[in-house]
This record gives structure tokens, sequence and C-alpha cells, in this order.
DNA sequence: CGTAGATCCTGTTAGC
DNA sequence: TGCTAACAGGATCTAC
């Protein structure tokens, strides 16, 4: 599932492969993927084309195409890969995948750039940029650890004030952003501290603590090209990452603990699973 | 505003 | 063997 690691791995096959390239045409197959874009998908071929791709950008699991535009506005081409989402670069001509939903050609005729979604939860959208060069939907969703100007302070706090368990809170894009499902039971357990827990509840050092470890299970992951088991999740070439043998609680339930050899449990929370281990991360008295 | 829960989607897997 | 149900989960929407 692309969070953030995957998705600077996607950015970064972007800045290589399509920066410095002119849109000269493009391909939208079906509505849903351009659902974001409210004129609709024609509407979203007749900006592109024309378009240069002057840089890829991030904030989060939100990723850009900065768009030198025709007429001079700074624009972007937003993606978000959603949970099945793939970004890829291929030679024109190639088969058509089961579930490409848009395709963008290049002047020079080189390979296109094909976005590909299983399940269509991810989407593309034109969208103006204010002058910090953030676009318009991406402006409520906070820094992530990676971002210079990331306050860490601030997060803590931001946490800190809030009354629902710390793995919503890290979960909530507006209060720090890049964290998803995977990367948040691998920082609560590497920290001893279960997801239920009261965000308020928690000392300023063990908030630290937690942020801290999801800033470094990242920045491990992008190193080893990001995470995925499934093959849902590839870069741009359709290469996938290696986090997944590395992951001590995400997915291992039965599996013992890295750290104390107790079986790893997996409990139902917000709609989803959790996993941590009974021992390190002692679940909250009052939880069923 | 904060909070909690439902919802979108489809391929894969588990279980009867 | 063949069917149904559960499952994966990011972001947004609704209700309170």
């Amino acid at each position: 599932m692309p969070e953030l690691p995957e998705v600077e791995v996607v950015r970064r096959g972007l800045a290589e492969h399509v920066a410095g390239r002119t849109v000269t045409g493009a391909e939208v197959f079906g509505a849903r993927v351009t659902r974001r874009h409210l004129a609709g998908p024609q509407d979203l071929i007749d900006r592109l084309v024309g378009s240069g791709v002057a840089s890829a950008a991030r904030r989060g699991k939100y990723l850009w195409l900065v768009l030198d535009s025709p007429d001079g506005h700074p624009a972007a081409l937003v993606i978000h890969l959603g949970m099945s989402g793939q970004l890829l670069v291929s030679d024109p001509g190639a088969p058509y995948e089961k579930h490409l939903h848009a395709r963008l050609e290049f002047a020079d005729g080189g390979r296109e750039l094909r976005f590909v979604d299983q399940r269509t939860f991810g989407g593309l959208s034109w969208e103006e940029v204010d002058d910090e060069g953030i676009p318009d939907p991406v402006r409520h969703i906070a820094r992530d650890p990676f971002d210079p100007r990331y306050d860490a302070e601030a997060v803590v706090a931001a946490l800190r004030a809030r009354r629902s368990a710390v793995k919503r809170a890290l979960l909530d894009q507006t209060l720090v952003s890049g964290i998803g499902n995977i990367y948040a039971d691998e920082a609560l357990w590497r920290a001893g501290v279960h997801g239920e827990r009261v965000a308020a509840t928690l000392s300023r050092p063990t908030m630290r603590r937690i942020l801290g470890h999801a800033h470094e299970v990242m920045a491990e992951a992008l190193d080893q090209g990001g995470t995925s088991f499934d093959a849902l999740y590839v870069n741009v070439n359709g290469a996938s990452g290696y986090f997944d043998r590395s992951l001590s609680a995400y997915g291992q339930q039965g599996r013992p603990c890295p750290r104390c050899g107790t079986a790893i449990r997996r409990e139902s929370f917000m709609n989803r699973s959790s996993h941590s281990c009974p021992r390190c991360q002692p679940k909250p008295a009052g939880t069923a």
C-alpha cells in the first residue's frame, strides 16, 4: 500500500523519467479516475496537452507534477495513488493494462506515462497552486517528517491535543502526513505503545519517540525502495520494494515479536487491522 | 471545531 | 469443487 516511502519512490521515478518533457497527448478512460477534477476528463486533457512538466513534488501521500502551462499560470497535475494506484513509464504501443485509467504522451515520442489502478481509490486532477507551490487539494495536508520545514514539536503538541486513540491521530493527515496503517503499526511497535491509548494521555517524550520512530521506519523503507507484498505497489518501472521483509508487527500476527518472542496479535480498529505485541504494547485499561 | 463511523472499489483468500 | 463472505485501506463525507 502506498504510504510516504512508496509515494516518494514514485516521485523520484517521475523526476527522472517525466520532468523536462512536454505533454502532447492524453487519454482518460472512464470518469471515475478524474472525479476530483470537477470539470471532467476532457477539460483535464485540454489543460494537460501543451504543458511542460517542470518537476515532480510530494507532500505526505499526495504527488504532483509541476506544470509550465502555456498561459503562464502556475499549475499542477495532482496524483493520488489511493490504495492500488501505479504510475508506469511504458513503451508506446505496449498492451493496455486491465485497469489502465489514463495515459500521457510526450513531444519527444519516447516512453509514455500510464496511471493504472485496480480499485480506483486514486485519481488525477489539474489544480492551481498557491504562492508556496502547493496545489489546492493539498493545502489541508500537514507537512510530513521529510519536509525541511517539518516542526516536530508542533506535531507533538497537535497530537497530544487529541482525545482520540493515538493511532487514529497518527493517521490524520491534517496533523502529520505520510503515515498509513503499515508505518503507524511499525512506529507504535518500536515505541512500545498500544495504538488505542488516548493521544492526550501520552507524555511529551513518549509522543516524540513515536513520531521519531515513524520518521525512522519510513526512512528505512525508502532506502529499500518501499514496502510491497501483493504486487499492487510498484515504482514507475514496475519493480516492487523489499521493505516487507523488515516488518516487525504489521502483517506478522502469530509470529514471534522480534523483541520479546511473544506472538504478535491482530485486532480490528477503525475498520482496519492493527498489529501489536501483547507484551511490549499492553492495551490500555478499559478496552475490550 | 473535534470525534467516530460509513463509504468507495475489486481481486484474492478463507471458510463452509 | 463451488459458492459466498471477509479482507485489504487512503481519504472524504456525514452525523452528532
